[in-house]
DNA sequence: CTTGACCTTAAAGTTAACTTTAAGGTTATG
DNA sequence: CATAACCTTAAAGTTAACTTTAAGGTCAAG
């Protein structure tokens, strides 16, 4: 397979892959005789592998260990647990602090809306600040 | 107020300040005849301003926008209300998808920690890809 | 009058995760 | 056999939001 139906069958732009090659995410593949790469059936689930990550929040760096060290089809159940609940409080915290910018906006939407029509900005600007950081301290 | 005083205030760098204005964020303010900028103390309310609303999760471009124009102190309430609103969108959409997230990393923790002790990489990886696929395509 | 803490500018550097470009070799098709 | 659609590489460009650097002016203290 080479690096163009990969990249068709993954969604991932060819260079892309290069870029993950280079970033030792995937390992240097065999090449043809023409030099061009080859790939075998599993490259397509490290890479899905890696995009699933990245969605769930890892940054390369992040993948590349955990990631086995290729050739070595071997992850540290371990070091793979402990990376995964590290990023679940992550998540976790990001989460929360999204609820309470929501419910900031939320007020200082309720409170634009309230304003008299005329109000001028620097009474305005300061209501919603206040709004703001009341939430972002208190929530 | 120079520069360095309104940064020790605002607790932002003088180099982030004089970015911020180089992005017309806050308008190019009064300068001692030195040449040094001379600010206002409504200087440092934009600034908080500025930093409330990219903890909210807007960028310096749409808070660019959503400023009033220097010199004239006039926000377009509607235009604000707006605004503040396809934020709460936006952020409500990615509280959710970090919930799918969450929950994801949490299916595939268990899923690993259940394995038995031995289990080799590609087994664990297809289990892993499974959790999170059917995660993030269900949450 | 010199030392150090300020201030000024323009320009270049940083980080992440890629993409784009330039320059060239290969393979499939009409 | 020409042409298009692939493939290769190294290097430079992209974006956001800054920081750092270089080179220099200003000001207060001793």
């Amino acid at each position: 397979m080479k690096i163009g139906e990969l990249a068709r069958e993954s969604g991932l732009a060819p260079s892309r892959i290069r870029f993950y090659e280079r970033q030792g995410l995937i390992g240097s593949i065999d090449r043809g005789l023409n030099g061009y790469r080859q790939y075998s059936r599993g490259t397509r689930q490290v890479l899905e592998i890696i995009v699933m990550a990245q969605q769930a929040g890892f940054s390369l760096d992040e993948i590349r260990n955990l990631l086995p060290p290729h050739g070595k089809g071997d992850w540290s159940k371990d070091r793979l647990v402990a990376a995964l609940k590290t990023k679940v409080a992550e998540v976790e915290a990001l989460r929360r602090r999204l609820s309470e910018t929501q419910a900031g906006l939320e007020a200082v939407i309720a409170r634009i809306e309230a304003t008299s029509p005329g109000g001028d900005c620097f009474e305005n600007a300061e209501g919603i600040l206040a709004g703001l950081r009341d939430q972002t301290k208190t929530g």
